[in-house]
DNA sequence: GTTGACCTTGCCATGGTGGGAAGGTGCAGA
DNA sequence: TCTGCACCTTCCCACCATGGCAAGGTCAAC
């Protein structure tokens, strides 16, 4: 297989099937006599389990890991409960202080009327006199950085 | 005020008050016959706003837009609030999305009995048993960019 | 005049991902 | 055989917000 239907097949793109190779992640395709990179079942195989990891959050270490735990026989399951179980305390640390942006951003828009006049309960917020709350901000960023 | 006093007080770093100088986000700070930026009490409090809306997770556009209403003497305070509700509608989407993952990666840990086996239905879920969720991943990164 | 705290600019790195340029390869049809 | 097209290759750049480091300037206290 070429890349490209390496890419349909394992939802992941061509161009980070590349990058996956450069940095170690999955081994250097092999080359057909061409230039042209050559995937086997295998390769697909593992191509999708980092597709999964990456669909449930996990960050690259983190796959890394996973990876090398998937294709050891001898592993413990036991380790590899402990990446999940990391990953899950992070994604839910990152999930409250979110939830916390957005329960103090519904209640200072309730508090503002929206009848296009300048006063804003919003702005005043911003501006000072917010309830001091989300220091948890300070730990987590709430923007993507894989865009849409 | 100097920049480290100026980060002090609005607990925005040094180095990112300069960032802001340099993306527009700030007026250029005037200098005081030496190289030395100087701050007054007007960019302290500008500063802020920054950073308690960076803390409740605005991205920089729309940080950007409040500040120019802020600044707006004849601003519609819809228009505020619609800055805000959009966000906070991405805010819960995204929390949605994690949301999902964490469950997923919960119901994975809790079939996986962690006794040191081989055997490991967390890993067997990556492989393609998985029970066919987040597609939602697809939309939203869950991994922080803002280091701890 | 030396020390030390602070400031300056400028470059690099992060993490995943996409975009695009400039050029090579392979296959189908005229 | 030539042409066109779809695909591949490598390489560089951008995102967003932030930190780190280096090499050098400035100022106040001792």
């Amino acid at each position: 297989m070429r890349i490209g239907e390496a890419a349909a097949a394992s939802g992941v793109s061509a161009k980070m099937i590349r990058h996956y190779e450069a940095i170690g992640l999955v081994p250097a395709a092999g080359r057909r006599g061409n230039e042209y990179r050559d995937y086997g079942d295998a390769d697909i195989h593992r191509l999708r389990f980092i597709r999964r990891a990456r669909d449930l959050g996990f960050g690259m270490d983190r796959i890394r890991a996973l990876l090398r735990l998937w294709s050891d026989r001898d592993r413990s399951n036991a380790d590899v409960k402990q990446i999940a179980l990391d990953h899950v305390a992070e994604l839910e640390e990152r999930i409250s202080a979110m939830r916390e942006m957005a329960d103090t951003l519904h209640e200072l828009a309730a508090a503002c009327d929206g009848t296009g006049r300048p006063d804003c309960p919003i702005l005043g917020g911003l501006a000072g006199t917010l309830p001091a709350s989300p220091r948890a901000a300070a730990k987590v960023d709430a923007r993507p950085s894989r865009p849409v």
